[in-house]
DNA sequence: GTCATAGTTGCTTATATTGCCAAATAATGG
DNA sequence: CCATTATTTGGCAATATAAGCAACTATGAC
């Protein structure tokens, strides 16, 4: 019994969202507006610290994906969360980061109480 | 003002966890082992339907990210969800789905709306 | 119109990921 | 020990992602 076409199409549209997520520059701004809220590309640029055209294609993944939406003023586009779940989101990857490494230290205790020497 | 080493290392853990989740395959396991519990290797191959060789790495990514835990029974591997966050997470992304649907509907809308015809 | 500033897009190169086959390893039963 | 079953690992070819430079578009000031 295999996976269905409808699991298949779940499955990407999920994958689409966390794909656009899974990169250290975009997890970096993704913060930053979260905790400081909109900015523009060019103080983005200055704080990843990457070539315009580089934070530029980052963000555009992140709008495309949902995660960012923007809004154009003169010459300056601002980019802000398109939705506040995506701070409980990234609150939600914080806990799976904690559970990982109280699970690593729990197995290197493990390691060292067994030790012979 | 750029980002600090702090910032670096805190952006690639979580990167890291992201990546080791965002392939369809994987996000199909873990919703596989989230909604019926355990599943070894050659179970999870045939509801998958791909290679053995193919979903034994999928599994060790997600194992190495923190995602899932292993536990041998003979000659048989059962994985399991790492942490109950995990599901939690998974209901969070789903959120985040949702919205994305609601304002690309918004958008939509939006344009039809100023349509001459 | 010209200039300057902000952003985006085309292109190329470098690197990473994915999938499968084949071979290796691990545990169990005869 | 040999065969069988379950899983992992090495290697390779195909594909995808990332970064920066240069060129382009858009807006506003003069």
């Amino acid at each position: 019994m295999t996976m269905s076409e409808d699991d298949r199409l779940r499955a990407e549209s999920r994958a689409g969202v966390l794909k656009a997520l899974a990169h250290p520059t975009r997890i970096y701004i993704v913060d930053l507006i979260d905790r400081e809220g909109p900015h523009c590309v060019c103080d983005l640029t200055a704080r990843v610290g990457a070539d315009t055209s580089t934070v530029s294609r980052h963000l555009s993944i992140l709008k495309n994906a949902g995660i960012l939406s923007d809004r154009k003023e003169g010459t300056t586009v601002y980019y802000s969360l398109a939705c506040s779940c995506i701070a409980e989101f990234m609150a939600g990857l914080e806990n799976v980061l904690h559970a990982k490494y109280r699970n690593e230290q729990k197995a290197y205790s493990a390691v060292m109480a067994s030790r012979v020497d």
